[in-house]
DNA sequence: GTCTATAGCAAGATAGAC
DNA sequence: GTCTATCTTGCTATAGAC
């Protein structure tokens, strides 16, 4: 991890990696498949990193709109550090096929956690949300964290500040679109989203 | 864009593409400045393909909602063949730095083109779109169409089905969306989501 | 300016000995 | 489990033909 920050991921040989950690290239492959593999680690410590993160804000913030922020806000926090390092190997996260994809089986593990960390900002909320978006809303807000950060890693401004307002900007209304959901008027367009959003569903 | 379809990006060498080409290796780097340039190509193959796909749709259809649904169902129709290839080659696309971006300088041409003809969409069509709104609704058309094509590229069901499924899902609610940018009432968060698009653009 | 042939580098990945 | 040696391939460099 050391090395990528420094060097980027693509200069970054696996040469270096195995002379660093003093042992042979070809035990580096023994307990890594490859080069893409040593990515699974960054997933697993800043998915750590962002709990703690957010701890703060969920135990001081009620109001959902107030957490949902912060949690975001933590977690670029957090990834900042990284920003040129994930530009470079975004690249092979974004592969369909590759199991460094959020997406995929092997990385289900901080996938589940992070999905249940935005579960903690709906429950320990004062929210009322409609009883049929409700089970899906964690996933649906971890999957506009995921846009968040396919927009930070794209974000070239000074310290990525379009990605806070990106945060800032959107929350509001992702906050007025869930207190929406109760109105019996938009019943209809509610469930339209939700049987839509369980027929793409893997 | 043969050996590519029949072998997958990653497969097919450069070594390949020359000898099936009938040149040396330095003549093809002669004329594209890396394997990823070949890609270029790709983009402008079918940007050229989906127009003309389009246009039946787009004489015949005066609804927007149709218009819109036979544009996004003809840009599919066009990239199918290359379905496979286009999950091997995504990753090099998907890296922001990268030429081959379709948000990139290099992409500009095939990308205007994409967003005129989504512009053709609304022009021809019969709805009525806030004023602040209808400006910026052909790049937001488009962008909606990359997530559809974001979507296609990691859409493993038969046929990519739901795809399909995602298109038909999704044209209602934002026609309905569009319609509802009218009301009074909504004015201020029509007014709001623009603003945070402004902020956003680079 | 356009092209060939060939040699060679860098780095991801693998084979096979121990 | 660990090593060394080797393979593969994207890419570059050079020398030269026309």
């Amino acid at each position: 991890m050391r090395l990528f920050r420094e060097r980027g991921y693509a200069r970054t040989t696996m040469r270096a990696i195995a002379q660093e950690a003093g042992v042979a290239v070809g035990n580096a492959y023994y307990y890594f498949g490859s080069k893409d593999h040593l990515i699974q680690e960054f997933y697993a410590d800043t998915q750590i990193e962002h709990r703690a993160a957010a701890a703060p804000v969920l135990t001081r913030e009620r109001e959902f709109a107030a957490r949902l922020a912060g949690v975001l806000h933590a977690g670029i926090d957090v990834l900042t550090p990284y920003h040129s390092f994930a530009a470079s190997f975004f690249k092979t996260a974004a592969e369909p096929t590759s199991p460094m994809s959020p997406f995929s089986a092997e990385s289900s593990a901080p996938r589940e956690a992070s999905i249940a960390l935005f579960g903690e900002v709906l429950e320990g909320s004062t929210a009322r949300v409609d009883a049929e978006l409700r089970p899906a809303l964690p996933e649906l807000l971890w999957l506009a964290y995921m846009g968040v950060v396919l927009y930070w890693v794209h974000d070239r401004s000074p310290e990525q500040i379009r990605t806070r307002k990106l945060i800032d900007g959107a929350v509001p209304l992702v906050d007025r679109l869930v207190g929406l959901s109760r109105l019996r008027v938009l019943r209809p367009v509610t469930r339209q989203v939700l049987d839509l959003i369980r027929t793409l569903r893997h």
